[in-house]
DNA sequence: ATTGACTGAACGATCGTTCGCTCATATTCA
DNA sequence: TGAATATGAGCGAACGATCGTTCAGTCAAT
């Protein structure tokens, strides 16, 4: 990669930094154009140099959660036993969506999915990723006799997602913390609701 | 009340709703006074004539739902059983979320609750209302030796409240209905996570 | 006579985007 | 290799549109 190129992409890095910590703050409507150049250190004109319009930023912050969470799947070792594994992929997705920054994207991509449906098709491409993998650990458990053969794993498995990425986002609007007690709890429900009866 | 009276407040509802119609449709950023206005029938001044500002307006809305919720909490018999009662509560409050009007609201209220505390606290009030009650059937059922023990009430009331919002928001992120069959396992969900070991 | 619902033009601010421009770097050609 | 050319990153003023809000004025109900 030449020398130009690689300032150039550093640069671009730096614009989605500052536009995800804009959208944080102030979500992505009330988020300007200018709040995003001046927070990046650049001119408002330069952002279109590296950005066709706005919806451009904010599918490229999309793309970047799919990186995200597809190194965080592939990190799922499918060796493990499945009541593992599930554990594990609990604990190892709730560490993520703890992040203050998922905390309000999260919330934000999901209100702008409802409407937006070029949004909403990123959304859902993140959500398929880990619904997916989450639907073959629990397959493998009911192989394996540990789980309960008549688990729809599919709707299962987006429950279960819905219920890591909530918490937090719960906890924030009651001004409280996730502790280890309230972890604990989520995980106690996950795995009632994989138990065989 | 003065015929006066009477006209103001039919009126105040009509911008209300009309209001509520364009959120759905845009989302709050996005509507103006003057869409509100406009499909109210009404000039944009007379809009601060009813409410202070846009926000007045937002916490209007929010204290509709929070009367349409405490007419449904009031509704849930407490004089059945606690098994029948956790039943009825969630398809009942399911119900209620499977509203158009609900899904796209409460997507937008809860984004726009995690940065506006005003919002927020209106947000976290509904929901608190609904837990209660919810805990207070998971109570019941505890005494009565139909539900777990050792199920930590409120923390299980806030998930089965999430889990019953979010179906019908990933229906809709997934492009497809909710039928009886998910709801069915949605409350299978609910059930299991409730039962004694 | 007084009140207050109602109108719509107007205000200043801010929005996303464009455009003419400069200048450092990369590429091409002598 | 050195000079000429092409490229595109970067700038910031300016554009037209739209934003939430105000206000002087009208008119029907009290």
């Amino acid at each position: 990669m030449t020398k130009r190129a690689e300032t150039t992409e550093r640069r671009r890095l730096e614009i989605i930094e500052a536009a995800i910590a804009c959208f944080v703050e102030a979500g992505f409507h009330q988020t300007g154009m200018r709040d995003i150049a001046g927070r990046a250190g650049v001119s408002v004109g330069n952002l279109y140099n590296h950005f066709m319009d706005k919806a451009a930023l904010i599918a490229a912050i999309a793309a970047l959660e799919t990186d995200q969470v597809e190194d965080f799947v592939a990190a799922t070792a499918p060796g493990d036993a499945a009541d593992a594994a599930l554990d594990a992929f609990c604990r190892g997705y709730l560490a993520i969506c703890l992040q203050p920054v998922s905390i309000v994207l999260t919330a934000e991509f999901a209100s702008e999915a409802v409407r937006n449906p070029a949004i909403g098709a990123l959304f859902e491409r993140n959500r398929r990723i880990l619904r997916r993998a989450l639907a073959a650990i629990l397959e493998r458990g009911v192989r394996a006799g540990l789980f309960d053969p008549a688990l729809d794993r599919d709707e299962a498995a987006a429950t279960i997602i819905d219920m890591i990425e909530n918490l937090p986002i719960r906890a924030h609007l009651q001004g409280g913390e996730v502790g280890a007690d309230r972890s604990e709890a989520l995980l106690g429900f996950v795995r009632k609701l994989a138990r065989r009866p």
